[in-house]
DNA sequence: CTAAAACCTGACGTTGACGTCAGAGGCAAG
DNA sequence: CTTGCCTCTGACGTCAACGTCAGGTTTTAG
């Protein structure tokens, strides 16, 4: 498949896939003329790569972590690596769960103002 | 307390808080020299401005959403905001979930080769 | 009183993940 | 063959949340 249908199916942009290549998350076979050609998983890997950007890595520490889930490459630091980001994710998540609840409360505060001093 | 005070106390920049200001997130007492002055309370709205960032809010939604946690108002259009943003949150909070659970298959793998052909 | 430290207001610089535009080539249909 | 769409490579633009620097004032410590 073409880069344009590789967009559509994974609902990135043309210029991002363009992007993901350059930061050597994305490789493409190239045509005689030099049109990039994917094959089917490219698609899972442009899930995988939005997945990690939305968890806040960035393009160098993906480029770091994809050969090791390619390869299931196996050395004491690219171990270390994985479970570092895993960790990050895991306090984000922890972050994120008190900042909901956070605004729960508030929520409650508002629709029910049980402090309030007026009443309907 | 005074700005430095402050970034010191909620651990962020002195030029953050600026900016806060600037945003209509933080607001200060002048002293007559134009110094800024905050109350002890400031250091805790630092806190939650802080988390709504890590949250992915920008300084917009942020003022907007503000005044509905100060004031307890709870305007119907306040109200879909703030729970708008808790799904948010909350759909986040589901998405992280799912690339930490991807990162714990990837290091299983690594870890626990079981399916390669080398053995130790 | 004086030097250091803290504060002020602009205003320009940075970074990452793209958007967007220009100019040129490639490809299936009629 | 040409029309229309897709693709290519640069290369500059964008946006948000600050960082940083300049040049000047204020507060504090000794």
């Amino acid at each position: 498949m073409r880069i344009g249908e590789l967009a559509t199916r994974s609902g990135v942009s043309v210029r991002a896939l363009r992007y993901y290549e350059e930061q050597g998350l994305l490789e493409a076979n190239r045509s005689g003329s030099g049109q990039r050609h994917y094959r089917e998983s490219a698609a899972d890997r442009v899930q995988l790569i939005q997945m990690l950007y939305a968890a806040g890595l960035t393009s160098r520490t993906i480029a770091d972590l994809l050969p090791c889930v390619d390869a299931q490459v196996s050395t004491p630091e690219s171990r270390a690596r994985l479970t570092a980001e895993r960790n990050r994710i895991d306090e984000q998540i922890a972050a994120l769960t008190r900042t909901r609840d956070r605004l729960d409360a508030v929520i409650a505060l508002t629709e029910d103002p049980a402090g309030c001093t007026y009443r309907d």
